[in-house]
DNA sequence: TCTGGGGTCCTAGGACCC
DNA sequence: TCTGGGGTCCTAGGACCC
C-alpha cells in the first residue's frame, strides 16, 4: 500500500504558523517576482482566487477583502518542509520525497486494518510538533493514493482517506483530476468520451498506447489496482540544472543582462557542486516578454563544453560569449536563463587529450570548495565573483512582501512580549 | 524486373509534474 | 504597469554504424 502525504495549502499555512493572528484569514503566497498566485489558504480560495493567476488581475479583489500577500519565502518552506519529512520518516522508512510538501510513503498491507490509525497519529504528530496541517491519502497504487489524497481534501475534508474499495469512488472523479492527465490529454480522453477516473481504468492498455502513450497507459493500471510506479526512495542525482529568473524591470543593455546571467551560473554551479557533478553542456536563453505586445525575441544556444566543469568562472565566461552571440540592442528583455546538462559525477570527470593547457583546473577544486564553504556558513553572497555586479542592480526580482526567515536566521526569530 | 536487416545515438518538440 | 521556476519522460525523425 502507498500513502500520499500532502500538506495542505503549503506556503500559505507556513506563513499562517508565526502570524497566529491570521488565523481563518485569507491568505495567498505569490511566486517569484510577486508574478503569479501560487498558494491560497481556505479562506483565499473561498473568495474565488484561483491557482496560480497573475496577481495584478487579483489586486483589487485582494484589497477589498483584506487577503493578507506574501512573496515566497523558500528558506522557511524548505526548513518546514525538512522538518516535515524528518518526522515522517520516523514514521515510516520507506519514504520518497516527492516535492516540497509531498512524500509517498510504501506502508506494509498486513496492518491493513491499522492504517488509518496509523495515518491519523502521523497528522496529529505533525501538527503538534511542525503546526503543518497535512492530508493522507491510502491506495494501493501511488495513482490511487493521490485520487484518495484528493477525496480527503475535497470530498471528506477529513485528514485521511483510505481507498480501499476504489471503484465505488473512481467515476466520481473527473479524468483531468488524475495525477498524470493535465489539460491537453484532459481535453483529449474527453473527446474520446472518457470523462471519469472509472472510465479511463477500463479503457483497455492496448487502445491508450496507440492514441497516447506509455505513460498513460500506465495511468490507467494503476487505477485498476496494478502498480506500475515503484517508490523511489533514493532521489537522483539531477540530469539538467536549471537556473533562470524574470528581471524585477526590463532590461535593455548587456551589461546588466550579462551580470544577471553571472549570477545565474553561480547559482547553477553551486548546485551542481552539492551533488558533485560537473557539466558537459551549456545552454543559454534570453526573452523578452511574452504577454507584451512589442516586438518578440527569443533567442538561445547550446555549446559542448571543451572540458567538463563545475567552476562558476568557466561557466560564466562560456556564458557570457553566448550572450555576446545572443543580445541584440532595442529589445526590452525580461528574462535571461542558464542550463547545465550532460552532468557526470565528477568522479569520472574526462579531461583532453590533445588540449595540454586547462586553465583553472590546478585551483578550481579548492577555491570553489571555499567559496561555498564561507557562503554557507556566513550567507549566501558573502563573497561572489565580479561579473555578478557590484553596484544597484534592477534586474534583481522584486520581493516586497516576503516574511522574515523564522527559522533559519538569528537575527529573524519571532519576539514574544 | 530487380535494391537487406538490425541496430544506436542525438535532437526537438510535446506532454506531464510540483 | 504588473503574467514563476525547475524538473522528467516519451516519441518521431534523421543520421549514422555494420
Amino acid at each position: 500500500m502507498f500513502a500520499l502525504v500532502d500538506a495542505n495549502n503549503f506556503y500559505a499555512s507556513c506563513e499562517r504558523l508565526f502570524r497566529p493572528d491570521l488565523a481563518g484569514k485569507p491568505i495567498i503566497v505569490l511566486s517569484n517576482n510577486d508574478g503569479c498566485v501560487v498558494a491560497r489558504s481556505n479562506e483565499a480560495k473561498a473568495l474565488g482566487i484561483d491557482m496560480a493567476i497573475p496577481y495584478f488581475k487579483v489586486k483589487q479583489c485582494c484589497y477589498q477583502h483584506q487577503v493578507h500577500v506574501f512573496s515566497s519565502n523558500y528558506t522557511l518552506y524548505g526548513d518546514l518542509s525538512a522538518r516535515v519529512m524528518t518526522l515522517l520518516e520516523m514514521g515510516c522508512p520507506n519514504i520518497e520525497v516527492y516535492s516540497i510538501d509531498e512524500a509517498f510513503l510504501q506502508v506494509d498491507d498486513q496492518s491493513f486494518d491499522g492504517l488509518i490509525p496509523w495515518a491519523e497519529k502521523q497528522q496529529q504528530i505533525i501538527k503538534q510538533h511542525v503546526g503543518i496541517p497535512v492530508s493522507i491519502g491510502i491506495g494501493k497504487t501511488k495513482t490511487l493514493a493521490k485520487v484518495a489524497n484528493h477525496i480527503a481534501k475535497t470530498i471528506l475534508r477529513q485528514p485521511v482517506c483510505l481507498l480501499d474499495q476504489p471503484e465505488q469512488w473512481l467515476s466520481r472523479i473527473p479524468v483531468d483530476e488524475v495525477w498524470g492527465i493535465g489539460k491537453r490529454w484532459g481535453r483529449k480522453l474527453q473527446a474520446l468520451g472518457i470523462i471519469n477516473a472509472q472510465q479511463l481504468a477500463n479503457t483497455p492498455y492496448d487502445y491508450l498506447r496507440k492514441h497516447f502513450n506509455v505513460v498513460l497507459a500506465r495511468t490507467a493500471l494503476e487505477l485498476q489496482g496494478q502498480s506500475c510506479l515503484a517508490l523511489e526512495a533514493m532521489s537522483e542525482p539531477k540530469k539538467n540544472i536549471v537556473a533562470s529568473k524574470s528581471f524585477g524591470q526590463k532590461q535593455i543593455d548587456f551589461t546588466p543582462i550579462a551580470q544577471a546571467l553571472s549570477t545565474h551560473c553561480a547559482r547553477a554551479c553551486e548546485k551542481l557542486r552539492t551533488q558533485s557533478g560537473v557539466a558537459n553542456y551549456l545552454h543559454v536563453s534570453l526573452k523578452t516578454n511574452r504577454f507584451s505586445d512589442q516586438l518578440q525575441y527569443h533567442p538561445h544556444m547550446g555549446i559542448k563544453l571543451p572540458i567538463a566543469t563545475d567552476d562558476s568562472r568557466m561557466v560564466i565566461a562560456y556564458a557570457k560569449k553566448i550572450l555576446g552571440c545572443l543580445y541584440k540592442p532595442g529589445f526590452k528583455y525580461h528574462k535571461v536563463g542558464v542550463m547545465l546538462g550532460d552532468i557526470h559525477p565528477r568522479v569520472f570527470k574526462q579531461n583532453s587529450l590533445l588540449s595540454s593547457s586547462q586553465p583553472m583546473s590546478q585551483d578550481s577544486e579548492p577555491l570553489m570548495a571555499m567559496l561555498d564553504q564561507i557562503n554557507r556558513r556566513y550567507g549566501r553572497h558573502q563573497i561572489y565573483l565580479a561579473a555578478m555586479g557590484m553596484q544597484k542592480q534592477t534586474w534583481k526580482m522584486q520581493s516586497n512582501r516576503k516574511s522574515p526567515a523564522y527559522t533559519t536566521c538569528w537575527q529573524s526569530l519571532a519576539k514574544v512580549y
